[in-house]
RNA sequence: GGGGCGAUGGCGGAAUUGGUAGACGCGUUGGUCUUAGGAACCAAUAUGGCAACAUGUGAAGGUUCGAGUCCUUUUCGCCCUACCA
């Protein structure tokens, strides 16, 4: 029996379906339309594992879809600014472009041999001046719209990276590529006015209800609503200084307040900017290390002004005011009011620095004893202590009362505060997309009229070691509009935003007056389905969404708010790591084992030590190259067991055996398509249809609700049992016709997940091609026998077969007739019986 | 500190959503064929027991005729986030 070559066929058909265009798509308003997206990739050189899991986990969706009539929208693309380019362009003294170009095409080839059903004619790069030019249409019509704008303002600067950072891009206080610790340094930037849809961004995760919870539950915490209060607070011993405001989300606790803190960072800090020792506790402020264990243990400092806040609910407290590390100006109005009995942080520093401890709540109306001594109290309960806020119920009733009290008496103001800042989108570097803005002589900016669009960027020879080239290139830099001069502006986008927005073009790929077209957005948007890494569950997704709100507002022909309608977080690819005695990390490769469980490294069997499985990468040395795998076991090998051991959205662990096993089973596969055609041209007269007309039918419905329920592991689960069952039962059993029928439908559930031998088969049983997919009859699904689970007392004694709807009293007629069951029984008295019809009979008799 | 998720054989994981726990795969064991097999095929494989049977989904309680699934408490693990006022 010929073997099953996967290089030929596979060849074969990724050729025919190029020939024929077989995924290019196009409006069609009479079909029902899916859009199928997948995460574009950065072109970093190479496939890696977790692309292979992330387009496999889409092809099969969107090939799912493709069967079931959909118009299909499954494109691809590059995202393809960035810094890996220039630093390779640094290191190895050539063009960004040329390299990313390079790196493009190398893995279009390598996704072209997985087999993916994407409509190529669509593929988009954002580092082309046919992109970014519609990127900064946006900027500018975002700046008109008041959305974008520019401002002075500390930011995170990566002096290793020469660039700033998002706060998110902070990870510890280090850059998230360079590693260096993050300095503070204040420049002029560029920023997206996110914070104005915070609320809309907030709400709108509500109607997103085929988003994974996580996700949501992340961006919620990111987004950081919260409810509270603006209290004035009035300083009765300064001229300069009248008030200071604190936002607080307990206003309740205002009666045991004893002291104001503020940031070093606060207006007020003015008063103090010559005074030698508030200079000496700003820097220790600052050089607190950022590291998680810093923060937890940092002790927290203050230092004592000489000023003197009243509160305004019993002008007879007075409280100190002092500078403290633990208050953010990033963060409310840069300044609270310390109530230590109930606040941790408050306590911790009351303790330090010797102020009172006054307890305005307690758990109960009536205990006259509870006292906070080194503990805050922070649960439910009762006010007291507090003139006019005694006995509320707290939280709930003493706040609103004390916002109402601080309202009417023009002391406060309730107020919603958010955590979420405003994105800072400039960058200084050089392979990114030109900010498209001059500046006159004064430094004012002026937008770059739109027949001047693109802003292309310019060619560099060489570069330096660090900074920005831009900054240098004079002959670009100086510009003359409407005859006068400007000097451009030199940063770049960050690539967040060139990604935030790229599943807009995919819709209209190559339009040149805009971004995209309406009709076409219209049409193709949302996203039904996003697939991709919960790493982007904050950053990515959110910009993303902010995108399409920034572009439909005040647009009243674009009626979309969520650009995704459907998320899917997979899950990462992992391997073991394996380690040399002296801890260097070595590959996959370069090890062996005899037994399984002792490994050794190939060239010199010195011992090598087995870590855990972690996620793959570089720098662990654990990578499983796809290009490889592919080469030796074919793409539906590699497809098949991606998809085989664990549910998407869990990790995977990569196991030789395990592709192996995935090739065996195509080629068990193969074999069993052999005997299939042998048994159809047979023709065999005796004719048992209904058997397998029956299991046929119960397959395609385990298999439509799995793909629909990404439950792509029990899936492959399926397709085992059903090879084990045709091998089985289609021996000298059925017609022709019969069986081709029903093996046709088979073949077809094949499609989505080794696309390239199901095609194969199909054409060799001569079934057509194209086809759709096979629906299950709903009816058909009623078994006329039924196994009855037998209970007594609760515990399962046996099974019975039953016809259909039989009722409880002929199987309990059954069961007394049954050798193996009636003993049970023995005469004994039957108090009870629950009967749960064609399913279960509970017996319940007296011990 | 706050939030989220999870815990099922030697391993990855199934379980129609309260109704036969362990599908399917890996691994292991035995067998068939073979010069040989790291190939193919067949069989077994939760635990204890010769067996009948008993026990069994991190732990303890509860609801129920019936709980892996629901409730309460608890332990452990993973992830996110963080001096957020």
């Amino acid at each position: 029996m010929e073997r099953y070559n996967f290089k030929k066929i596979e060849d074969k058909w990724q050729k025919f379906w190029e020939d024929n265009n077989s995924f290019s798509t196009q409006i069609d308003h009479s079909k029902k339309k899916f859009y199928c997206l997948e995460m574009f990739p950065y072109p970093s050189g190479k496939i890696h594992m977790g692309h292979v899991r992330n387009y496999t986990i889409g092809d099969v969706l969107a090939r799912f879809k493709l069967l079931k009539g959909f118009n299909v929208l499954h494109p691809m693309g590059w995202d393809s600014f960035g810094m890996p380019a220039e630093n390779a362009a640094r290191q190895n003294n050539l063009d960004p472009r040329t390299w990313t170009e390079a790196n493009i095409s190398n893995m279009k080839s390598q996704l072209k041999k997985l087999g993916l059903s994407i409509d190529w004619n669509r593929e988009i790069s954002t580092c082309t001046p046919e992109y970014y030019k519609h990127q900064q249409e946006f900027f500018l019509e975002l700046y008109d719209k008041g959305l974008v704008y520019r401002k002075e303002q500390y930011v995170n600067w990566d002096p290793v990276d020469q660039t700033v950072l998002a706060n998110e891009q902070v990870i510890d206080g280090k850059g998230w590529r360079s590693g260096a610790n993050v300095e503070r340094k204040k420049l002029n930037q560029w920023f997206f006015n996110i914070s104005k849809f915070s609320e809309k961004l907030l709400e709108n995760l509500n109607t997103l209800d085929e988003w994974p919870n996580k996700v949501k539950v992340m961006q919620k915490n990111w987004i950081g609503k919260s409810f509270g209060c603006e209290v004035s607070f009035k300083i009765e011993n300064s001229k300069q200084i009248k008030n200071i405001n604190c936002f607080t989300t307990r206003p309740d606790t205002l009666f045991g307040m004893s002291f104001i803190a503020v940031s070093v960072d606060h207006p007020i800090s003015k008063l103090y900017e010559n005074d030698k020792e508030f200079i000496k506790f700003k820097k220790e402020c600052s050089t607190t290390g950022t590291t998680e264990e810093a923060i937890a243990n940092a002790e927290k400092l203050g230092f004592k002004t000489d000023l003197i806040a009243i509160n305004p609910l019993d002008n007879d407290i007075k409280v100190p005011v002092y500078f403290a590390n633990f208050v953010l100006m990033d963060y409310g109005l840069g300044a609270v009011f310390g109530c230590p009995a109930h606040d941790q942080r408050d306590l911790d520093f009351a303790l330090k620095y010797d102020l009172e401890v006054n307890t305005v709540v307690r758990p109960n109306k009536t205990d006259s004893t509870f006292k906070v001594i080194d503990k805050a109290y922070t649960g439910e309960g009762y006010i007291f202590n507090s003139s006019f806020l005694n006995n509320l119920k707290c939280p709930e009733d003493s706040i609103i009362t004390t916002i109402d009290y601080l309202e009417k008496n023009n002391l406060g103001k309730k107020q919603i505060n958010f955590r979420l800042k405003d994105w800072g989108v400039s960058r200084q570097r050089y392979w990114g997309c030109p900010i498209p803005i001059a500046y006159d002589e004064k430094g004012n900016p002026k937008k770059i009229p739109k027949e001047m669009l693109p802003v292309k960027l310019p060619n560099i020879k060489k570069f330096e070691t660090s900074g920005n080239p831009l900054d240098n290139l004079l002959e670009w830099k100086n510009i003359i509009i409407d005859g006068k001069k400007y000097v451009r502006e030199t940063d770049t986008l960050d690539t967040f935003v060139d990604s935030s927005w790229y599943f807009l073009r995919f819709c209209s790929p190559k339009n040149k007056d805009y971004g995209f077209e309406e009709s076409e957005i219209k049409y193709w948007m949302p996203v039904d389905q996003y697939i991709g890494g919960i790493e982007h569950a904050i950053l990515h997704l959110l910009y993303s969404r902010f995108f399409m709100l920034a572009i439909s507002d005040g647009n009243k022909k674009i009626d979309i708010d969520e650009p995704f309608k459907g998320l899917f977080t997979q899950g990462m690819v992992c391997h073991e790591t394996y380690k040399t005695q002296d801890g260097n990390w070595l590959s996959p490769d370069e090890i062996q084992t005899i037994d399984g469980e002792k490994f050794e490294k190939k060239d010199n069997t010195k011992k090598v030590v087995v870590g855990p499985s972690e996620s793959m990468s570089k720098s662990k040395k654990n990578i499983i190259d796809p290009e490889k795998i592919i080469q030796n076991y074919g793409a539906d090998a590699v497809r098949l067991f991606i998809l085989s051991d664990s549910p998407p959205e869990k990790d995977v662990q990569w196991s030789d055996e395990g592709i192996a096993s995935s090739y065996k089973f195509i080629q068990k596969l193969w074999s069993l398509n052999q005997k299939i055609i042998l048994e159809i041209s047979r023709n065999h007269k005796f004719d048992s249809s209904e058997n397998l007309e029956k299991y046929t039918n119960i397959y395609l419905k385990k298999m439509s609700d799995n793909l629909d329920s990404f439950s792509y592991n029990v899936l492959i689960a399926n397709i085992h049992e059903m090879c084990t069952y045709l091998n089985k039962e289609t021996s000298n059993k059925y017609t022709s016709k019969t069986l081709a029928n029903n093996y046709n439908k088979i073949l077809i559930t094949l499609l989505p997940i080794i696309p390239h031998f199901a095609s194969e088969c199909l054409e060799l049983n001569k079934f057509k091609i194209n086809q759709e997919w096979p629906e299950y009859d709903e009816k058909k699904l009623i078994e006329e026998n039924v196994k009855i689970v037998v209970q007594i007392n609760g515990k399962k004694r046996g099974l019975l077969q039953a016809k259909r709807e039989r009722s409880e009293k002929n199987l309990l007629l059954d069961i007394e007739k049954d050798n193996k069951l009636n003993k049970y029984l023995n005469n004994k008295k039957i108090l009870k019986v629950v009967f749960i019809k064609n399913k279960i009979i509970n017996i319940i008799i007296k011990q």
